[in-house]
DNA sequence: CCGAAGAGCTTGAGTGCCTCAAGTACCGGG
DNA sequence: CCCGGTACTTGAGGCACTCAAGCTCTTCGG
């Protein structure tokens, strides 16, 4: 009726909706936006510069000076030039930072706890299920 | 490494990601936030007062006042007193908004898409495996 | 019938995310 | 040395969202 309209769909909508919001609870718990949250994260991988979150987050490079502007305030990212070419800033996570994200993972108990109810054998199940879904576009040849 | 991190884990990421991605582009396609997009999917089934919006909606009434209002202001809802009771305010969508509302529905391609990859055997796979991560807490007995 | 309590919505102030357009500082090649 | 391009920042502006106040209207007790 809604229009596409199958009960799968609307099981998919409903879990994209609970995984938002239960992201989105994680992080503000731990004093944080979900951006926030995303950027920090990526940082525990190591340094990146500005123009690489930029791209790695998906956001324009303007966004990545806000977030990190407010970040670094809270202590939780340090900002350097780089020594070998002065117009990049380096961006590394700190101690700080990095117990906050921790905290923010803890607090994200979706994921283990929905996932922990299913079956081993159900969750490679599910497993080969997303993996069919998420394959990139079997683009047409030329 | 990450924390929790099974594959399974990432995948869900990326599921939920893409999904989000999708339906945002959907809607801006259409000349919507997908905020605005869901209040005009909302009323879909039907007039809504702005105190039920915000209660389907999960937010603030204030935040509905603001949404209906550009909605209105693009004519894709009408916002009309309730005779019975003159405090409340019965938002309806017009044929406008429905036409914008079968747009994006029709650019979320998404869902259809990706489901489409399965069979009708995996899909209904799929479903049991999501009703089980969806079901409502089972809280410990008293 | 009146006045107080409360429901429903709006307004105003404030925050954050996000984007685009300009601007600044710096690299590298001619 | 100058010029084009790169990396980041700044400024302006839009939208989503929240909280506190305010307004209108209903309801209920006296």
């Amino acid at each position: 009726m809604t229009g596409a309209g199958s009960a799968l769909d609307q099981q998919l909508w409903d879990l994209v909706y609970a995984y938002d919001a239960a992201y989105d609870r994680a992080a503000r718990a731990a004093g944080l936006s979900a951006a926030q949250a995303c950027l920090l994260d990526a940082l525990t991988g190591g340094s990146r510069s500005m123009g690489r979150l930029a791209v790695e987050l998906l956001c324009d490079a303007s966004n990545v000076t806000q977030l990190v502007t407010r970040l670094e305030a809270g202590g939780l990212v340090t900002r350097v030039p780089d020594p070998d070419d002065r117009r990049v800033k380096q961006v590394s996570i700190t101690p700080a930072g990095r117990r906050v994200c921790r905290a923010v993972q803890r607090a994200f108990d979706f994921p283990s706890d929905r996932l922990g109810r299913l079956t081993g054998r159900e969750r490679s199940q599910l497993s080969g299920l997303l993996a069919k879904l998420l394959a990139p576009e079997a683009s047409s040849p030329s």
